[in-house]
DNA sequence: TGTAATGTCTCTAGTAACTAGAGGTTCAAG
DNA sequence: CTTGAACCTCTAGTTACTAGAGACATTACA
């Protein structure tokens, strides 16, 4: 058994983040000493790097609330928890397409000033007040 | 002279974005009608429109907010301009190279689970367990 | 056993950029 | 003059935390 901000040293999780995952329901409520103080055990542990990995893939609270509850019932089906990830994959890529686009319409934008004129023949701000010098929708 | 309504229509920017720009000081506070209805005139819709095609390009509220000033004064040297939009692009060059290890991890995750089994042999849940399942950092 | 330092507790509020809804008022058309 | 749409302000909710206050618990050391 061992306490909070022994579980965070070992999960990389801060204590805050902690409790806020018990709050959330993310984590059992963890055992008290008699001065109210959260006891956690080798469960504890594991389950918080579980959560820990998940959000570290970018996985939302609530899919990983799901996640865990069919970690908890070996018996059932995995559709869900494949239908979780893939949906979570799917939502990246389209992160990463619009990113691109807007990466692309930056660089054009901010390669067309050097910072060393003034304010009123800035390209960046020109770009932004007239839509018409973007070379892509966005 | 048209309602925040028509302004609305004319930028695809939502109502109660227009006044939540007006109250994070990016809009000026508009002329109002002897009913305290707001009325804006073309200042306002290009001033919309700038915020708007900065907002879509990932700019920050507070970032919008020092290029509308630096706008506002075309005297000015735009270094400030040039330097918010090349570290917004660095933003972004970044964003995107960890949503690329991210989707790398998970597209290998995902594809060892096609959903058909149970979840006590879940590919997907066995590499959220152990993170010596993952091929990456991250 | 006493004490001091560190750790922990709960609770509230703040972050970014909106969105939703309640309850009431104003406008424009007919 | 009425009616319905649009508008007003204000509060609270969203996500996943983070920061801080004020009080209590634990641990190490003398």
């Amino acid at each position: 058994m061992f306490s909070i901000g022994e579980l965070s040293k070992r999960t990389k999780v801060k204590v805050p983040t902690i409790r806020y995952y018990e709050e959330m329901g993310l984590l059992a409520e963890a055992e008290r000493t008699r001065g109210n103080q959260r006891r956690y055990d080798k469960a504890g542990l594991e389950r918080l790097s579980f959560i820990r990995h998940a959000r570290d893939l970018g996985f939302s609270i609530e899919a990983i609330s799901s996640l865990i509850e069919l970690q908890d019932h070996p018996d059932r089906s995995c559709s869900a928890a494949s239908k979780i990830a893939s949906s979570h994959l799917a939502d990246v890529r389209d992160k990463i397409k619009r990113l691109k686009l807007l990466e692309k319409e930056l660089s054009r934008i901010s390669s067309g000033c050097d910072g060393n004129g003034l304010s009123e023949n800035c390209y960046v701000l020109a770009s932004l007040a007239d839509h018409d010098l973007c070379s892509i929708e966005h």
